[in-house]
RNA sequence: GGAGAGGUGGCCGAGUGGUUAAAGGCAGCAGACUGUAAAUCUGCCCGCGCAAGCGUACGCUGGUUCGAAUCCAGCCCUCUCCA
């Protein structure tokens, strides 16, 4: 481990954000004299965000804890583009609407995270359309285009990737770097950012901003990447049964997100404390140091902070009193998501209604695998109706998923 | 504009007239073992139906045929090379 003296430096470092720097040494020095704002800059291609997301949420986090000034940049304008890294394929282009309506969507999230306002490090969040969408093309491309070469351009793994693959790239796509490196240095003028960060992947585009700056302005600017977050076994982080870990309530409830911390496997304990919760260093070096199933004790603390930080405190706990009652007393939570049957209702319905199952026929497998289990005991009968009840009634697949079917 | 190759289930990828709801892999779900972990083994994996069966599905639209993902025509889209 380098040391550094900025307290932003330093925090990044031993909390497991840093994967590269541009100028490290110049950087430590900016952040430990001066309010440094920083960007991370979000699509917005979904009305959420999800965990994938998080670890540079969590970052601007940092940024404003070691006194500095976040700025959230929701790309209203780069979406109209489309981003070619990622998806090996050109994404339909979204509308304006739609993405207008994606930005209102996602924004709620940050205010959990960043402390917005007009204070010198108060968070503030900017579109990139503001400035994107009235540019004039021919000025654009004699002010930013001469300073980028095709021959650089395709070096850009987003670009090679496609190449390679021999799959489309169109010129739309093609200029989305641009465009981010464009952005850069708008943030640098209107907002005075000295600092772009984001997920490896992102490296390129960072450095593509950084070196625009410099030759138009004559700017110092700086990047930070962090590592790609991923599980112990390699794969990219964030699926659960039900599909992505949103962030967004109504697309995940707080249960769910509660339910897939708690779900980490054992050696990414540790990792995931330090990027995803505030808990202190040394509780932390305590937790991942738990073995066999006493680990699990830091996996619901894991859990709980983690969902405290996005959903509060109030639903954290509650989430956290459902898995107990749930899981270790074997009985049912009142936080298990519901579904009303009404006057009776077959169970396939049920099934579904809950969204543990995507069709009947699934169901219905699920039943003969003996997977299903109503109040604990499993059931065999696919056919079988449920009667309205005035308990409620906890219907329940495989170990993890349960639910209750009120009246 | 010319020549060639290609578009298959969430993804990758076989399949060139019936036995193809479409091999195989990945991802996913469930069972066993556990600790709501990992690894491993087993099963499942388009929809509706108790079932026989029916309906959809191999870029789009027509056609040939008893029968088409497979053959023909037109169209759309992509890639490679040429101009």
């Amino acid at each position: 481990m380098t040391s550094y003296r900025s307290s932003l430096l330093k925090l990044l470092d031993e909390r497991g954000y840093i994967h590269q720097v541009t100028d490290a040494e110049a950087l430590d020095v900016l952040a430990s004299k001066e309010v440094v704002p920083g960007y991370v800059g979000y699509d917005a291609t979904a009305p959420s965000l999800h965990v994938g997301n998080l670890v540079s949420i969590m970052l601007l986090r940092r940024l404003q804890q070691a006194g500095h000034k976040p700025i959230v940049l929701m790309g209203g304008g780069t979406t109209k583009v489309g981003d070619p890294s990622g998806k090996d394929e050109g994404r339909r282009l979204l509308t304006p609407e739609v993405i207008a309506a994606n930005i209102a969507s996602i924004r709620r999230c940050f205010e959990r995270f960043l402390h917005f306002g007009d204070g010198p490090t108060d968070a503030i969040m900017v579109n990139n359309d503001e400035w994107l969408s009235g540019l004039e093309y021919i000025p654009f491309l004699r002010e930013v285009g001469r300073h980028f070469t095709i021959n650089r351009m395709l070096t850009f793994d987003s670009v090679k990737l496609r190449l390679d693959r021999e799959q489309p790239l169109t010129f739309l796509e093609f200029n989305y770097m641009i465009l981010q490196a464009y952005d850069f240095l708008e943030l640098s003028r209107v907002a005075g950012c000295r600092l772009q960060m984001g997920g490896s992947d992102q490296w390129g585009n960072i450095v593509n901003g950084i070196e625009l700056a410099r030759r138009i302005d004559g700017t110092e600017m700086y990047g930070v990447t962090t590592p790609l977050i991923t599980t112990a076994d390699g794969s990219k982080m964030g699926k659960t049964a039900s599909g992505a870990v949103w962030l967004n309530p109504d697309q995940l409830s707080p249960y769910d997100y509660w339910q897939f911390w708690r779900n980490t496997q054992d050696a990414d304990v540790g990792k995931f404390l330090r990027i995803f919760t505030d808990m202190p260093l040394d509780e932390i070096a305590r937790l991942e140091s738990l073995q066999g199933a006493e680990i699990n004790e830091a996996k619901i603390i894991l859990a709980t902070e983690a969902t405290a930080l996005l959903h509060g405190r109030m639903e954290a706990e509650k989430a956290a009193g459902t898995a107990k009652t749930t899981f270790a007393e074997g009985g049912a939570g009142a936080d298990l998501p519901t579904f009303r049957t009404g006057d009776g209702i077959s169970i396939l319905a049920a099934l579904t209604g809950l969204g543990f199952c995507a069709s009947n026929g699934e169901a219905k497998r699920k039943i003969a695998e003996g997977a299903v289990r109503l109040n604990d005991v499993t059931v065999n009968d696919p056919a079988l109706m449920l009667s309205a009840a005035d308990e409620p009634l906890k219907l329940s697949l495989g170990k993890k998923r349960h639910g209750l079917l009120v009246r």
